[in-house]
DNA sequence: GTACGACTTAAACCTTGGTTTAAGTCAACA
DNA sequence: TGTTGACTTAAACCAAGGTTTAAGTCGTAC
């Protein structure tokens, strides 16, 4: 299998080589091997699992969330559920959370108009 | 003219007075008043303030540039331009978060997809 | 054989956005 | 008059999410 350094990885996905050491220390990135001189080996897996934490990181969700969601990758299978229940529960919350920020736009829409009508206006003075 | 306490302007904006002390301190909250016993006075123009504070704060802008928007509003008039300026470069960015959530947001919809078929797949074992 | 670049670690440090604490002032009510 | 309750302050504290530092280990290219 083909294997990459954290170099490599850290380019591909354009994440500083630190917060994948500070991920992999939170448990967010389990299955990390090393070679022989205890340097970091990132498979195909690494990576997969980097595109769903990129995906959840992204979209808000908290460390200590998806760290509870890779413990349960590590569980195995017999977790499924639970995961598919709390990737459920975080799409609502995106969802909600995109919802709210379009209304506080709104606000600012407003502001914008009210900052137009009397810059429009200005010019009549 | 009505006032407010801190503790009505944080009731009705369901905001902690930590935060309203806070905000004001940080320079996010110009022109608030005090009476005789140096308690705060939030009049109709703190509470108009803190509306458009809430907006920007909710589709997260820095409470630095917040500051520099309301530096602006104390400035007066003459900054209505630039305060204009930061609302529409403030609102693309909004929009632009969003449409970026809702790109991760597919990833995750795979993800639930594959687990949701993986399920109903296990029923038939 | 040595210097370089890529890696390793633990621990210290940083920023953001508040919250909490401790000590004090004041108005109003009993 | 004294004791609540709502307020005041400065300063300490906190959590999240990294980033930086310092010291060290490799493999390889010269």
């Amino acid at each position: 299998m083909k294997y990459y350094t954290i170099g490599e990885a850290a380019a591909m996905y354009n994440i500083p080589e630190s917060t994948l050491r500070f991920y992999e220390k939170k448990g967010l990135l389990p299955f990390v091997e090393r070679d022989e001189a205890g340097r970091r080996l990132f498979s195909e897996r690494q990576l997969a699992l980097l595109q769903i934490i990129t995906c959840l990181k992204n979209t808000n969700m908290p460390i200590n969330q998806i760290k509870q969601y890779m413990d349960w990758v590590v569980e195995g299978n017999s977790t499924i559920e639970k995961r598919l229940d709390m990737l459920l529960k975080h799409k609502r919350n995106v969802l909600d959370e995109i919802a709210l920020m379009q209304e506080y736009l709104k606000g600012i829409e407003e502001k914008i108009e009210r900052y137009q009508k009397q810059l429009r206006g200005g010019e009549n003075l």
